[in-house]
DNA sequence: CTCAATTTGTTCGTATGTATG
DNA sequence: ACATACATACGAACAAATTGA
């Protein structure tokens, strides 16, 4: 009968947690204001259509986030809001990048110099001949994992660096590489979900959201040298441009 | 006892669906390849840690999904890869973008001709004194909605392009005002989750994942004149660069 | 052809979580 | 707080199909 019925049929999460997802983004947004009185349970069971248990489980899990604070006989107010740290600025330009990860904790923990080789699509270059190593790494961000880089490296490119890779990002090593032309750096952009180490690694639950970036660098034999995976955090995700940064102001067309 | 009994806590959504968007991942990545028997269900019992019934659960969400083949004796196998709508090609280049949007097919579902102001950040110019209109649309591929657009547009723009902006993209008809000069475009990409109202326009759950995108053009005044903020449907996103595009190949440090 | 091993399919009982009114 | 209904998850046992010795 209700229209929200079938957007709840959509998903398989217990219905007080997708509740409790839209007071969430209500109150991220600034549509509920930190101090307001939300909606009485009443009014609430109404506009989502569900039971007043409902209702209250999904207040009870934003109570425990400390987003909300309810009252008897007063009402529910908003008592916070949720932390984002949306301080990652992903790069879109190679130097940026080069020069913003050069300083990042970061811990390997793993290495397989005998991995299989990455699967590449179309454009993203050749295969290497000698084969790649396999690299894992967690980038950290005051204590917090906020990344984790799944990295397979042409053995050429490993040996010619030795330990370095080992300890440090790899990718400001290779620019510094007297002998390697690196003539394209393919960057893709997609939403992923979490595989079982990735979730390990990120503290996060098996199959939830990621921003997932694929690195390919081609030296000038077209050869995929680098070919790292990086999985973000959601929370930690954000790519700020200004497309008009380059090409400067745009003046009407007026023809 | 088990490590994955800590990822699975982290997450709500109930265990087989956890379980099969491993699997669904894992055919996707082609590590488990189209044609394979995958292994026995005690196998995937022992390595998810779950029992029996859970993992065929999960087999049979893929089985509907037309993913996996269960066959009584034999084994499970891959019938299938996930569909991917990866067209979407997100511009990072203005002039792409306006041209790439001009033709797009899409549905104005809601218009306000007095909208309360958007809310901006930092850096994203100043509000309009003369207020904002705010339109709704939808964007469709081959009859699928893709994208959500929540727009405010300022009164002197709206006024200024009439009708045009009920059945049309807004972006294009801007850049031909002759009068008007877009100083910046600030685009800012995130992962959000879907509202009823994007929820039920994108046809997906209340609380998915979605793309989120803003974009703020600024005139010469330093005023907001179009903020756009663009729900996508995660499985059609995809941003595409080459981060030397610009810069040209880049030959080794070597200093 | 039969037998045994392998593998998926089904069922039972129990416990807990979710959702309604 | 209570009674009710249904979904989720476990473990274990048993049934049915396939395969190869």
């Amino acid at each position: 009968m209700n229209k929200l019925t079938s957007i709840y049929d959509r998903s398989r999460v217990p219905l007080y947690i997708q509740v409790a997802s839209v007071m969430r983004q209500r109150i991220d947004t600034g549509h509920w204001l930190e101090g307001d009185k939300i909606s009485t349970l009443e009014e609430l069971e109404k506009e989502f259509a569900v039971a007043r248990v409902t209702i209250r489980q999904a207040i009870e899990l934003l109570r425990e986030e400390g987003l909300l604070n309810a009252q008897q006989g007063r009402g529910t107010f908003v008592s916070g809001k949720p932390k984002h740290n949306r301080w990652l600025n992903l790069a879109n330009d190679f130097d940026v990048m080069v020069s913003s990860i050069k300083d990042n904790v970061l811990k390997r923990v793993h290495i397989e110099e005998t991995a299989s080789s990455p699967e590449l699509s179309e454009g993203e270059g050749q295969l290497a001949e000698d084969g790649y190593v396999f690299l894992r790494s967690v980038q950290y961000n005051s204590g917090e994992p906020f990344s984790v880089v799944n990295l397979h490296l042409a053995r050429s490119i490993f040996d010619k660096g030795g330990k370095q890779f080992m300890h440090a990002a790899a990718l400001p090593k290779i620019v510094e590489m007297a002998d390697v032309t690196i003539s394209h750096a393919h960057q893709t952009l997609t939403i992923g979900v979490a595989s079982p180490e990735t979730a390990d690694l990120l503290k996060i639950g098996l199959g939830e959201p990621t921003a997932d970036c694929r690195l390919v660098l081609v030296d000038d034999k077209d050869v995929a040298i680098y070919v790292a995976d990086i999985h973000y955090h959601k929370n930690c995700f954000a790519l700020r441009t200004d497309l008009l940064e380059r090409s400067g102001p745009r003046r009407g067309a007026g023809k």
